[in-house]
DNA sequence: ACCTGAACACCGTTCAAGT
DNA sequence: ACCTGAACACCGTTCAAGT
């Protein structure tokens, strides 16, 4: 039961911040949620930036989860690299849902410092993540691949907040087939 | 007396939305600059929505004309095209603001109708500015241009909310270099 | 070990009242 | 015409108290 309290304070804490955002964690309706009185959640978790810190950390290392797949499901990189807007479609096909750490990169001049360090943590193991596969694709130096990982992480991520806005996962589509025919993605 | 108290109430809640979003925008901080009581702000706006929808609209309005600007001053459209993302770069020099609209776009849905409406707004004359200057330069048929444009925005704006996570103009550069580079922007 | 009730300072908002 | 004080329901957080 106690196990369980926990778990289910992380996902509501999920849902709620990508939906809303950091700020959009609610202790009263996360306490209603789980069926606990919001002065419980502090048993579980010291504060909510700790709560926030726990839900980007687990939201990094299930996307870590999912590039490892891809990678290996997909041998040949330039498959997998055709894959990797499919993570943050998925997150807008599940009810216009924002890929946490996009999300919260916007709030980030507010957000406390344990939580800022998980969205970091996101940003790089995609940009990692995506440089192997264009060093495997022989685009050039470990340098250059680099460069050109963290543009494409930014621009997809962009993607999505845009796409947002207009609640029209087309859009995303869309975008997505622009940045492939300006070359930034490959084909 | 009255029209400068309507005028600092505004600029406040601009400078508090550039740091923190719609959320940031505190009637009891804002009363306090402006030197009024908070309640005295509901004179001059009948709630925080409207004052952020104020605050949004004025937002675009002084960028369409910073574009309109960029296109008298600079008849090339290359040029032109060359300099857009000066705007974006522009509120990262003033103390790692974010560009309003980019940054709403994340609290989006959490907003008001009304801010919500400014926020499109805001989308809309970028990409009508970019897909005028595309089809001067004959890269394609109206509706290639205006998914060009499309792709341009959301990654230059996407650029602007990484590179604030890292308080790092310099990653902001790095990330447009890479979108010329990569054919995305034109050179 | 796990949860609660009651209180704290803070927020947007309302409203009757002041000049 | 413009502003204020006091109150409202809401928030994160604390803490003594319950089982």
């Amino acid at each position: 039961m106690s196990e369980n309290a926990r778990e289910a304070i992380l996902e509501a804490a999920k849902i709620a911040a990508q939906h809303f955002g950091y700020s959009g964690i609610n202790f009263r309706s996360i306490g209603e949620t789980v069926g606990i009185k919001n002065a419980s959640i502090y048993y579980h978790f010291p504060s909510k930036a700790e709560l926030g810190a726990a839900v980007a950390k687990r939201y990094w290392e299930d996307t870590a989860g999912v590039l490892e797949a891809i990678h290996r499901e997909t041998p040949d990189p330039r498959d997998s690299l055709r894959r990797y807007p499919s993570i943050f479609r998925t997150s807008l096909e599940n009810g216009n849902r924002l890929c946490l750490s996009s999300f919260m990169a916007a709030e980030y001049q507010d957000l406390p410092e344990p939580v800022k360090k998980e969205i970091v943590a996101f940003a790089d193991i995609n940009v990692a993540w995506l440089a192997a596969r264009l060093i495997e694709l022989e685009l050039g130096d470990a340098e250059t691949c680099q460069r050109r990982a963290r543009a494409i992480y930014t621009a997809v991520a962009g993607a999505q907040l845009i796409a947002r806005t207009r609640a029209d996962i087309g859009l995303f589509d869309e975008l997505v087939e622009s940045y492939q025919e300006a070359g930034l993605l490959p084909v």
